[in-house]
DNA sequence: CAGATATACGTTATAGTATTACATAGCACA
DNA sequence: TGTGCTATGTAATACTATAACGTATATCTG
């Protein structure tokens, strides 16, 4: 049942995977044009949107560029602006709370991004 | 320090508080065009900047879209897909839950954004 | 007052992100 | 054989955001 990918989503997905973080489509697009030859920016969002429906990439919407999903659950997005790491931090006891207090209101969610930028452990490393 | 707003700001803010929701850049650059005459999206983007170093407007970024902010302290942005109607959720202990899972792993957030994507209580109403 | 700095704004152009629309090729299968 | 479905190619366009440079005005300072 949809679980086969395409061979272009199997390209795009192999580039998120060999890169050390988030690359955006147009990194996508020019990494696939100087392996393939002519390829439009229509290959890569169809592939992106395919690989995001399977659960296996998805937008960081802070930073307008995709990554590879690494947690069956979702998690934080941990953004650091000073190096540019990128790590997704499992916290399912707040997304629990998250899903009651929307339940509280009467919003059914389906969907939750949160993102959150600051400085990470080695930047931040023995200064306040 | 900074605090009062400049001509442009105080326009867009108006446009943005007259509006129900969130506007696109664009959508405020066209509403100033059919004011004022020639407006560009350097405009637009500077006022929101500074409309929201000062607090008062914020970007809702799975929406490309800039809203009003209508609490004091950060919420999470409930957004209904059915009709379209987006609100601010207080949750202050989720913020700090937040805060306290981000720094057991030693990351110091500076900023957080907590969007959800859902069906509001009106667009529930009765169904499951 | 002359000169220096800072802020806001205008203007043009361009960069960066994403989608629409339509055509084609291959495969599954009635 | 023909019909539909999926994936893809291709061209054009829409949408979002910023860079770069010039100008006007206010404010300070000597
Ligand atoms: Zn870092
Ligand atoms: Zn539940
Ligand atoms: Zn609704
Ligand atoms: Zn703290």
């Amino acid at each position: 049942m949809g679980t086969a990918l395409t061979p272009n989503e199997t390209e795009v997905l192999a580039l998120l995977r060999g890169a050390n973080g988030p690359m955006t489509a147009y990194q996508l697009l020019g990494r696939m044009q100087r392996k393939g030859g002519a390829v439009a920016p229509p290959t890569v969002y169809r592939a992106l949107k395919g690989l995001e429906e399977a659960g296996v990439v998805q937008r960081i919407e802070t930073l307008r560029a995709w990554a590879v999903v690494t947690s069956p659950v979702p998690g934080v997005v941990a953004i650091c602006d000073y190096c540019g790491s990128v790590r997704s931090v499992e916290a399912p006891s707040l997304f629990e709370s998250l899903h009651q207090r929307l339940a509280a209101e009467g919003f059914a969610e389906a969907r939750q991004t949160i993102e959150v930028h600051g400085r990470c452990g080695d930047c931040t490393g023995g200064r306040a």
